[in-house]
DNA sequence: ATGAAAGCGCTAACAA
DNA sequence: TTGTTAGCGCTTTCAT
């Protein structure tokens, strides 16, 4: 690997010019000589030795991404988030999954720390804010999609209530007057602002909130095809079911079309989450995206300030996502609906996990 | 943060000793003071400056993971797998998303190099030993899911060919003799692999190969709709289709259903993968399970038998998946199939991305 | 505008 | 068995 030293030989300057140059330092460096050191770093193909650089001014430009649950569908597009402002600033990641119930919690922090990370991302965790402030040693922090209900300033999240109302409002515009809803699990954050957005979308449209209408999945497909079965068991059917996740509406599906029901002529259906199973489901699925990667680059943003020390937003940010029209609800045109429709060529929707995910 | 220096004032002996005793030297020290070196500390909650280490021993027990795709479904498995080793023997990994496209590879791997990386994972990759080469400064590096067709001393596979063949055998043994197959995008090396173990099965079984059975699609659920519906406007149906990857399946199932037909009672289907979508489609689908945890903890073995520079497999390892079997096929003891079959508790196969997909 | 030199925390060669 | 010291590559203070 080549060095400053070497540069500086070939340059015939000293170490300390070729490290103001390449170090982009404020200090005075002549135009002649800066632009000689320049293209002798290029032509030798000098890279700079972090690990010495982090020796000398105690930043690494590293930064430590911890997870709670890698393969879960969310994590890895945050993470592309919060790589393209990351990488774009010079930083790497060291990216790990911690997940919460295995208490190896400080000896990764510690071992982070011992690679000098700049800070910290928490990504999709149920680490409270109390719990880790001890074990960070004072460097900054970021939370992006916390799952917790004790509020974190420092944390980026889906604008839950905006996101579940826009599929609630979607179905009332529809003329439904009677729509069931399937919760997620209680212990998560989520859930209960989902539940608000749709309570909301109730008032906004004059309608009164029924408790017996409220069913508690816990995000599983077969807990919505249970909560589904529970629901056309009672004397009254709902003309739409809301499900706090696209799992649980599939799920739902699944129970209404085997009673002999149809979706969405007689029972219309919504999701939330955008997964990839909302587009395959027969009918497809009406649902709405967070805006995960997005939620990623703002994390990333914020993190960067902090260690900028710069004035940086202290509180909670909210990012509102976008609502995807599929079959599920019926077509507003009241054209019919077929399997096919959503494989015609042109159908741009369409998105495998072969192709990026990436949110706009 | 603690250094060595405070802990060899606090026992009162040299730096140099205490050095001994926290980098696992193999240097003589005597019982009595490496405890209490030790237990110091252990008190002071002492953590060894990487960056320090790596400039003085040009180890930085940092490894380079590049990743094509980043949000494919099996990526995150990968890379779990990757982390179970590599956090065990002590190293942190540097994940970053590099798609072959964009040819800023010299630029990503130019500042690993910076970061002083003792080797590199390639996962998911297009890039081919050849483009690599000349950039990686002679670290070690290992494949893991190699995507081209040129053969890779260290890579790391699914054995494609025998996966393949556990579904097709699959079919035969419930006696079927004329199987459509859904071919894979040709540029894919695994789509070669999975046709020749349609074939091979064939023969095993002493049917005839017939190339107008064969189809090719490109992966997407739309592809497998496309090549069913060709398939279906043929004078003679097959009694099974199998189809490259689980998603071109679910288009066959929604062709075929489409049509009238039943699956599995008309036509069976078998998909490759198990992604998450084989459990919620109606009728859920038999499918093969790469071992892409197990896949990434021996390429993590590999590498790190290169970096210590002992004796290690030069050779590409192939590594056998699982068959699943779901409704898709058919129950060989003759049984009915229902939606809600899946959904009854007990039924321990279901998994939702909540939780770890972990291979075993 | 440039150079000399100290020192970040650690390991390892050499000395005792 | 323990200590002293050089030096890894870099940034930065202090001189010039």
């Amino acid at each position: 690997m080549v060095t400053i030293k070497e540069i500086a030989e070939t340059v015939g300057v000293s170490i300390a010019t070729v490290s103001r140059v390449l170090s982009n330092s404020s200090y005075p460096v002549s135009q002649d000589t800066r632009a000689r050191i320049l293209q002798v770093a290029q032509d030798l193909g000098y890279s700079p030795n972090l690990a010495a650089r982090s020796l000398r001014t105690d930043q690494s430009t590293l930064i430590g991404v911890i997870l709670d649950n890698f393969t879960s569908s969310w994590a890895p597009i945050i993470i592309r988030g919060l790589q393209d402002v990351f990488h774009r600033r010079g930083y790497f990641s060291l990216v790990v999954n911690m997940p919460w119930e295995i208490h190896s919690q400080s000896d990764v922090v510690q071992n982070l720390l011992g690679h000098s990370v700049d800070g910290f991302v928490f990504v999709e965790t149920w680490h409270t804010v109390s719990e880790r402030k001890d074990l960070l040693n004072t460097k900054p922090y970021v939370t992006v999609h916390r799952l917790f209900h004790e509020p974190d300033p420092y944390s980026v999240i889906p604008d839950d209530v905006y996101n579940s109302s826009l599929t609630i409002d979607h179905l009332t515009k529809l003329g439904h007057k009677r729509i069931a809803y399937i919760a997620g699990h209680e212990a998560y954050f989520s859930s209960e602002e989902r539940l608000t957005g749709y309570k909301q979308s109730l008032e906004k449209a004059g309608l009164s909130f029924d408790e017996s209408l409220i069913y508690r999945g816990n995000w599983s497909v077969p807990s919505g095809y249970q909560c589904t079965q529970e629901l056309i068991q009672k004397s009254e059917l709902p003309t739409a079911i809301a499900a706090a996740n696209d799992q649980m509406a599939i799920g739902a599906i699944l129970a209404v079309q085997e009673h002999g029901l149809r979706v969405p002529e007689d029972i219309a259906i919504v999701g939330y989450d955008n997964d990839e199973i909302a587009q395959i489901s027969n009918p497809t699925l009406t649902t709405v995206q967070m805006p995960l990667f997005k939620m990623g680059q703002i994390a990333a943003e914020n993190l960067l300030c902090q260690i900028d020390k710069k004035p940086c937003e202290t509180t909670e940010q909210l990012i509102k996502g976008d609502l995807f029209v599929r079959q599920s609800c019926g077509d507003p045109q009241g054209k019919d609906i077929h399997a096919s429709d959503f494989m015609r060529e042109g159908n741009g929707a369409f998105v495998n996990r072969h192709t990026l995910k990436e949110d706009t």
